[in-house]
DNA sequence: GAAATTAGCTTGCAATCAGCAAGTTATTTT
DNA sequence: AAAATAACTTGCTGATTGCAAGCTAATTTC
């Protein structure tokens, strides 16, 4: 139990108990790419059915997607993006980024994404809200939120 | 095995190949924190020791971190980021930022984050390298590299 | 309007994986 | 030489995954 509180105590980790899981982090990409049925889910990611529905179900009890039932056709179900899962964006661009940078083959990125308001290929980068500059890992100073600062052997000082 | 076609095709699933699993994303934290030692992951994340030993080795056997003997104390092991490990990092801040956005408690962010060139307290936007710009999803046209614009429904054409 | 189809699941089962405690090996330190 | 330390490995039990099959309710086809 004790251990729970250092899990806790971390936004990533917080993160992690809402999304920890390769199967959530498709789901959610298949979302964004427009995706909402559960056979659609199915068939783009070959997920096994009981875990398909397992995962829908903790995504929607965490308010990242919201179920919804077609009036028109009893049948169908729809799975959408709430607000909260939309805010959960700039994290598959981090990871496609990194898969693009780093495990692409000679073919390039599989997918290219272009920013309309400029009309350029994007490349996301992560940068500091404040002065726009981007963000370093050597760049940031971690202080916890009691006041303490953690020093750079990831204790507290 | 047809499946792991589609897999495969996804920048994003090609990460998770590497780093799809709580454990993986929590350790690149820690050493992110300044971590390096078996023990001090152990401690720090309450982690099991036979996964946690798989975990590092992946992580090596990836080049997300290098393992090197202490040349001083024989016994020590020291996993460090390599340039490829420290190129997650906008992962990891996306994840922070998400879950300070909405899942902290009522005391607010348990790490609190400082822009060092700017000295102000460190908010990640992820933005176009071209423009500038905040990326919004919204914004994101998806182009897949065989040249063929995927639809909205998230089929090609 | 009965039979077939579709969408979205649930169930059962073998195999894999996680968590726990204990043990191991190779160094240091006392 | 004995004790301690760092980094693991092993054995066990119980949870989770992936696969195939079955189920249920709504809709389409004949």
């Amino acid at each position: 139990m004790e251990k729970q509180e250092d899990f806790r105590a971390c936004s990533v980790a917080r993160t992690l108990r809402v999304l920890g899981d390769k199967w959530l982090f498709l789901i959610l990409r298949e979302a964004f790419f427009g995706v909402k049925n559960y056979d659609d889910f199915q068939a783009k990611l070959g997920i096994a059915t009981n875990v398909l529905s397992g995962r829908l179900k903790t995504l929607v009890e965490n308010g990242v997607l919201k179920r919804e039932q077609d009036p028109a056709d009893g049948r169908k179900v729809t799975y959408r993006l709430t607000e909260k899962g939309v805010d959960l964006y700039p994290i598959v661009l981090a990871l496609m980024r990194w898969g693009d940078r780093w495990l692409a083959d000679e073919s390039g990125p599989p997918l290219i994404l272009h920013h309309k308001p400029c009309g350029e290929r994007l490349e996301p980068v992560t940068c500091c809200k404040a002065c726009g500059g981007e963000v370093l890992a050597q760049d940031i100073r971690y202080e916890e939120a009691g006041g303490k600062p953690r020093g750079p052997d990831g204790r507290g000082t």
